[in-house]
RNA sequence: GCGGGUGUGGCGGAAUUGGCAGACGCGAUAGAUUUAGGUUCUAUUGGCACCACCGUGCAGGUUCAAGUCCUGUCACCCGCACCA
């Protein structure tokens, strides 16, 4: 009897929804765990086969929980504002709330076909006004205790999207969105003070579990050093120049100083500086440069001697120069460094380039060839000579330098504040209002949600102004301190805001009077496995732990970390082994698999297809195979025999099989653990047969990978529901065969197998090693050495 | 440039962390079933001059024993990128 994986399918997914199978009871008795997959943006071209290997993880997990017994959160929504929607709203003149609830009924059909135990009665949806309201709730919480803030900067514009886009989402000088190049412009943006969390959030780290690469990647993110700030004296003013060093050790090597072009005290002196106009000649140059180019270019020091000014060495009280040059950049540390052309590449570059001074300080290298960055002992550096590490030289420098007063110690983060607006219309509304004798008031929490307004155009202003500027109705308001007549803030919060904070939501999605209630958090929270890609490592995940130990700290949820463990899983690569996109045509539709093969194949293929966490590339065929095994599982109800324990002939690889699966869920090894479901089914075709005892083992087992079939299988030979069941045990006593084979190696090289008794003598082993036939001949004439027997592996005998 | 990762049959990938390299799957070959194709089943399948020998990107080293450890080197992928 052909197994119909259509029809099957169907009925179990319909009976999980009428029965409300996987909902997750807040307050249970049982254990709590709670499992969160990254929602899913609802874009127009439905789900991709990257979301079901995505979601296939945990849900794996989630139904592998269930059955031992745990309370499962396993929950899924729609993070649904964004710029995709808007444009295609834009093109079609649909609007954006239509065309979002078209994607999200399209991916809520598609994510059903597929059987993911999802707890449907959780959904949510970040446009959502009762969701957005406590987006909006949060911010004005962040705004209340100082952590928004308005400043005018040079920020990345993407003049396709007329947006105004954060360091993160203008990686390498492309938008993020459409790819087209980010210019620099002079706007007033909306900040959130993210740099006050930065140690919070390195430190935050030790409390979690997190993928070592996935840590490594955040701590570079936030990019901590450690190092001094400096005062050098100018010599014509009276006026200090600061600037933030790694090296205060090397400060008898600084010959010169650079600052950036944008540094303040060129404006503050222009009068007294004579080749002003060089100055501001370069300054231009350098504006025209996009940030990407300026990165790009680095071949070449550029850079303007300030005539004027001079700078004087705090330690050696010499006269130095000063220069600006892009390479200094005015948005980390100070905007200005001191130059150790010895022991910097940068510096020696720039000192070769303009003629100045090398002096060594740290022995080791040979400065007349190029910059020694290595450690050594201190050389003309007055009471530092002699010194032979680096550690025990800054610690030097900086006692000297507080004692003269002109330096301490300083810590520095590349992370910068997150630029937190949006000049677009589909997202949530910043709920501020601008009053002109006020200033900026926050609308009251009880008018929250500050309603997006329903218009006909979302195009945005010429001049990268929101859509929301040209609503009357919206812009003009009163001002909730005075009454008088003021204007709404028209940006709306960028697509990450939604996302910072939607795991406390799951825990208590209909809540209208809190974000979450106090027991909804307190019994779900921490999320325990959050399973993700690894593009949200750097950006959604440190924005979101960022709003999370927020909250925390004004006491609205109990724990300082939202995630305890993190993973991450590999992209599925095209049939042609290059990332799946649609210009290149190599998209695969997890529809079109479905109808062909159904859920099961689909969810068992893209676990087997490789190691979870690395890329693969798709393949048809491979998924053939997939739907083999799931085809010869069905076929086992022709090999049943009756029996209620497992067989001898199949007793220790039934234990070792449950033990595999079972620990190899742990660690996301699903190609492994498929792979010895594969192994076992092998072993039963052999026998020909298989009793209820072993059946009904490895069905449990195989489960969380192919529910349908599984659950079709169980009730039709056991009757009853196979997610009531328990996860299988195994007895680790059991998984050791009683005879082995193990190898038989002369000088390392395998010259015999023999079978043992595992539990045999090492004595008797080798005496029994030594017997056969070819070992004799291969030490026949040579003395033994050393002979050695690993137990249960091999013997191996050394002679010469 | 810095950081991370990867490199194993025709292909996707395994290998208890130093112990029989190539599990499992695909593909291929042969046979059975079938009018035929497909499906299914059985057997074989790293190379080769087949009891030997050679084989985990390349070159060395440590070890009784190396895909795994050490030194050097090459290639590809992904982050970050003049971070002082």
């Amino acid at each position: 009897m052909k197994y119909n994986f259509s029809e099957v399918e169907k009925k179990w997914q319909d009976f999980w929804e009428k029965n409300e199978t996987f909902k997750a009871v807040t307050g249970s008795e049982k254990p709590k765990y709670y499992t969160l997959v990254e929602f899913p943006y609802p874009s127009g071209s439905g789900m991709h086969v990257g979301h079901i290997k995505a979601y296939s993880g945990l849900e794996v997990v989630s139904r592998k929980r269930r059955l031992q017994g745990y309370n499962v959160l396993f929950p899924i929504g729609f993070d649904a504002y964004g710029l995709p929607t808007e444009n295609t709203a834009i093109k079609t003149g649909v609007h954006p709330r239509t065309v979002t609830d078209r994607n999200i009924v399209k991916f809520t059909n598609q994510l059903k076909r597929v059987g993911f135990s999802f707890d449907w009665s959780r959904v949510i949806d970040t446009t959502d006004e009762n969701y957005y309201k406590w987006t909006q709730w949060i911010f004005l919480k962040m705004f209340e205790n100082g952590l928004v803030f308005r400043d005018k900067t040079l920020v990345n514009y993407c003049p396709s999207c007329k947006v105004v886009l954060s360091n993160e989402d203008s990686q390498g000088g492309h938008c993020d969105v459409c790819h087209s190049e980010i210019v620099q412009k002079t706007k007033e943006v909306w900040y959130l003070r993210i740099t006050e969390y930065a140690d919070k959030l390195l430190q935050g780290l030790d409390e979690v579990n997190y993928l070592p690469n996935i840590r490594l990647q955040q701590e570079n993110w936030i990019g901590k050093s450690t190092g001094a700030f400096v005062d050098f004296k100018i010599k014509e003013k009276d006026e200090t120049l600061k600037i933030y060093t790694t090296r205060p050790d090397t400060l008898y090597g600084v010959t010169f100083m650079v600052i950036a072009p944008e540094h303040p005290i060129i404006e503050k002196y222009r009068d007294s500086i004579s080749n002003i106009d060089d100055l501001d000649a370069y300054k231009a140059e350098c504006s025209k440069k996009s940030e990407f180019e300026r990165t790009q270019l680095v071949k070449d020091k550029t850079g303007v001697k300030i005539e004027g000014l001079t700078a004087i060495n705090p330690i050696t009280s010499k006269e130095i120069p000063i220069y600006i040059s892009d390479y200094v950049m005015m948005g980390y540390g100070t905007g200005a460094i001191m130059a150790v052309p010895a022991h910097d590449t940068r510096d020696y570059e720039f000192a070769k380039k303009f003629g100045i001074d090398i002096i060594e300080v740290i022995k080791g290298g040979d400065i007349s060839k190029e910059a020694y960055t290595g450690d050594g002992e201190m050389v003309n550096s007055g009471e530092l000579n002699g010194i032979a590490n680096k550690k025990d030289a800054i610690a030097k420098m900086l006692e000297i330098l507080e004692k003269k007063g002109c330096g301490k110690k300083g810590v520095q983060y590349k992370m910068k504040d997150w630029a937190f607006n949006r000049q677009r219309y589909w997202g949530e509304p910043i709920p501020i209002v601008h009053c002109p004798k006020c200033g900026m008031v926050a609308v009251p929490y009880d008018e929250l949600p500050l309603k997006l307004p329903k218009v006909e155009s979302f195009e945005p202003g010429k001049d990268g102004e929101s859509p929301l500027a040209k609503i009357d109705s919206f812009v003009n308001c009163k001002c909730p301190k005075c009454g008088g007549d003021a204007k709404r803030e028209t940006d709306t919060m960028p697509q990450w805001a939604g996302s910072s904070w939607y795991f406390l939501r799951y825990c208590d999605p209909d809540n209208r009077e809190d974000f979450a209630s106090k027991e909804a958090l307190e019994y779900w929270m921490p999320v325990d496995w959050y399973n993700g890609g690894m593009e949200h490592v750097t950006r959604h995940m440190i924005y979101s732990r960022f709003w999370h130990k927020f909250l925390y700290d004004i006491g609205e949820v109990p724990c300082s970390e939202p995630y305890a463990k993190r993973t991450a899983q590999g992209l599925i690569l095209g049939p042609d082994g290059e990332k799946m996109s649609k210009s290149k045509g190599n998209v695969v539709d997890p529809n079109d698999v479905v109808d062909n093969y159904g859920a099961d194949v689909l969810r068992v293929y893209v676990l087997f297809m490789g190691d979870y966490e690395q890329a693969a590339p798709w393949s048809e065929n491979s998924m053939k195979g997939c739907n083999r095994f799931l085809d010869r599982i069905w076929g086992l109800q022709d090999m049943l025999i009756d029996g209620d324990e497992y067989r001898p002939e199949l007793m220790s690889s039934m234990h070792k099989t449950v033990k595999k699966v079972s620990e190899d869920i742990e660690t996301m090894k699903f190609n492994t653990a498929i792979a010895s479901m594969m192994s076992l089914l092998n072993e039963v075709y052999a026998l020909g047969s298989i009793n209820k005892a072993e059946l009904r083992s490895l069905l449990i087992i195989l489960n969380p990978f192919a529910p349908h079939i599984t659950s079709e299988m169980y009730e039709r030979i056991y009757g009853g529901y196979i997610h009531e069941q328990k996860w299988v045990e195994y007895d680790e006593a059991l998984c050791v065969d009683k005879e082995i084979e193990i190898a038989v190696q002369v000088n390392g090289k395998m010259r015999a197998k023999i079978n043992i008794p595992a539990d045999m003598e090492q004595a008797d082993v080798l005496s029994l090693a030594k017997q056969d036939e070819n070992v004799k001949k291969e030490c026949e004439g040579k003395n033994i050495v050393k002979e050695i027997y690993v137990k249960g592996r091999l013997v191996n005998i050394v002679a010469k």
